[in-house]
RNA sequence: GCGCCUGUAGCUCAGUGGAUAGAGCGUCGGCCUCCGGAGCCGAAGGUCGCAGGUUCGAAUCCUGUCGGGCGCGCCA
């Protein structure tokens, strides 16, 4: 609807143009956009458009004056249909108003197309892998990293409604010394032995010591076996599975796990850096393999291969992009926490000397989650073993009320999060606000349904009333919320929407009885309008993985 | 010192150039003879950290400044 008023507006402007009553601009290269918006004020119309105040300069013309004449062309042919009315406010805005037969439109469209209500054209179809979690597989996922589980999942599921094609990938470090004090505080657990310095403390330890099979600690403990190795490799399999397993109780599945083992196995990195070498980019220096970063911004040089001949973390990661886009992808997103922006640039630098596009390797920074407790915050940490776990946050709130609170936040700025104060308000949490909505509306078809009723065959006159009017107002939006999400890459649009949405039909119920024998033509047109608002909230909801329950 | 993020109501946060800055929670006061009270209605509460600048118009853009967070390894 909005595409619709901001093509009609567009339309008027060059109508008035092709009639002289508006000049033409000297530079068209410097015409502005044609924008419309929802005004904050209903009394000001449906749709507002400033375009009159743009083109004030560049036509050397009072914008009320520009303003009126776009106006008389949107009463007329150019708003056809569409605009019922058009006026000229100060200092040069134009409020417009859609007519009913067109929201009556809406509606159809939503009760003969349920499952499509909501979707938009494609905004920037493309082959998308986006990284997230990733956390190496030493522990269970705590709630630090919930955050970057419900944005790596909101976002893929933007960019899906937004027509691009989404590969969810899981990077994971299965050996090395991680693995290896893993194995070490296990095997130490199961001797009955204290814990490592470096190794992990936590009851998960001890689960996995009790949980490890005989022939597998026999090979671990042979003659001359690497046991802290062996036991590390069993565990961190083990591991993964905890993970998989949490990440899927909240909604969260992955099409690739990725580990950085293969990258090196495979070739990957050895070839990455030949690459870099042939372009120039590599250097030899007191016995490290360097990448000459500066060349494209970076404050210094970073290193590939120590000179003990290992190669570093980043290493790997030049490796994996190049495997990343053999597999056909044209866009990479990363989301990673804000304590990691400091390796963005080598990067992306990296992607580029390789002869990558770097805007085509995207980062996503995510804001730090400040965990507190009753105000004091809690330290968190894996190694020491005091950590509040994924699943231990899901059993407090439930996974409906987690993701509805990582949504509601724009996702690269700092949170607190109370776990004590959000198990205390789970039950007033805004998003069994909007499912009451849903499970109400759910309820009053039951009812009508019970009452021989049922919904009006056509949509006309549907709109007789000022209840009606202000909620297809607010359902008709859906579309235009999804695409500002899409253009965004952001949620909260979304939950604010589901809030407004649910507000206004609480408002429609008090106001315009539903299921009403006395008149059932009545009754079939409110009915109809209640089913296209409950399909609206249940779009709205499954774009967040949020469930839409009929009952609760 | 340098880089990135951040400062909006009592609390947690929306609002990235438009008209009177919003929501949830909390506080105070009302509303069940009728489709679900997990609801509705109303009230109090803000010099958008501060100071300049750009603009017809700034919470939003620019500069400076003060406060908070996170980084600045041949760690991962």
């Amino acid at each position: 609807m909005r595409a619709r008023v901001r093509a009609a507006v567009a339309r008027a402007w060059a109508d008035a143009e092709a009639a002289g009553t508006l000049p033409a601009l000297d530079d068209p290269s410097a015409a502005p956009e044609v924008e419309v918006e929802r005004p904050a004020n209903a009394a000001f119309g449906d749709l507002a458009s400033n375009l009159a105040l743009k083109l004030a300069r560049p036509m050397r013309r009072p914008p009320m004056a520009i303003a009126g004449a776009l106006a008389d062309r949107l009463r007329g042919a150019a708003g056809a249909g569409l605009v019922a009315s058009a006026d000229v406010a100060p200092p040069g805005f134009l409020n417009l108003r859609v007519t009913d037969s067109t929201y009556e439109g809406v509606v159809a469209d939503i009760l003969s197309a349920p499952a499509s209500w909501g979707r938009i054209p494609a905004v920037n179809p493309r082959t998308v892998n986006v990284e997230f979690v990733s956390a190496n597989p030493t522990g269970p996922l705590t709630v630090g990293n919930a955050r970057g589980a419900f944005v790596g999942d909101l976002l893929c599921r933007v960019l899906e409604a937004g027509g691009q094609r989404v590969t969810r990938e899981y990077y994971f470090n299965d050996s090395g010394a991680q693995v290896n004090h893993l194995g070490a505080s296990v095997a130490a657990v199961r001797r009955g032995e204290p814990v490592p310095d470096d190794g992990y403390k936590g009851a998960y330890v001890e689960d996995l010591a009790r949980a490890v099979p005989e022939d597998v600690w026999a090979a671990a403990t042979a003659e001359g076996a690497a046991t802290d190795a062996v036991l590390g490799a069993w565990a961190s399999h083990r591991v993964r599975a905890m993970i998989e397993a949490s990440l899927a109780r909240l909604g969260v599945r992955f099409d690739v796990w990725k580990s950085e083992a293969s990258l090196h196995d495979e070739g990957w990195v050895a070839r990455a850096v030949e690459r870099l070498r042939e372009a120039g980019h590599v250097y030899e220096q007191d016995g490290a393999t360097w990448f000459r970063s500066t060349t494209f911004g970076d404050d210094k040089d970073r290193v590939i291969y120590k000179s003990n001949g290992w190669p570093t973390y980043f290493a790997a990661d030049i490796g994996y992009v190049t495997e990343k886009f053999s597999r056909g992808f044209d866009h990479l997103i990363y989301i990673w926490g804000a304590d990691h922006h400091g390796t963005i640039a080598r990067n992306k630098n990296a992607a580029q000397a390789m002869g990558y596009d770097p805007d085509h390797y995207q980062v996503l920074l995510i804001g730090w989650v400040r965990f507190v407790a009753d105000g004091v915050e809690v330290s968190m940490s894996k190694r020491a073993g005091t950590f509040v776990t994924l699943d231990d946050l899901l059993d407090a709130v439930g996974t409906d009320a987690a993701r509805w609170f990582f949504a509601s936040r724009a996702a690269h700025v700092e949170i607190d999060f109370d776990i004590e104060l959000a198990r205390k308000q789970s039950a007033e949490n805004p998003v069994y606000y909007v499912q009451y909505a849903h499970a109400r509306i759910a309820s009053i078809v039951r009812k009508a349904a019970e009452a021989g009723l049922s919904p009006a065959p056509g949509v006309e006159g549907l709109l007789a009333g000022e209840p009606e009017a202000a909620l297809v107002r607010v359902v008709a939006r859906l579309p235009e919320v999804v695409e500002d999400a899409v253009v965004a890459e952001e949620t909260q649009g979304v939950t604010a929407y589901a809030t407004e949405l649910a507000t206004q039909f609480h408002a429609f119920y008090r106001d315009a009885r539903v299921v009403d024998t006395a008149n059932p033509e009545r009754s079939g047109q409110r009915l109809a309008l209640a089913l296209a608002t409950q399909t609206t909230l249940a779009n709205a909801l499954a774009l967040l993985g949020i469930s839409a329950p009929d009952s609760m």
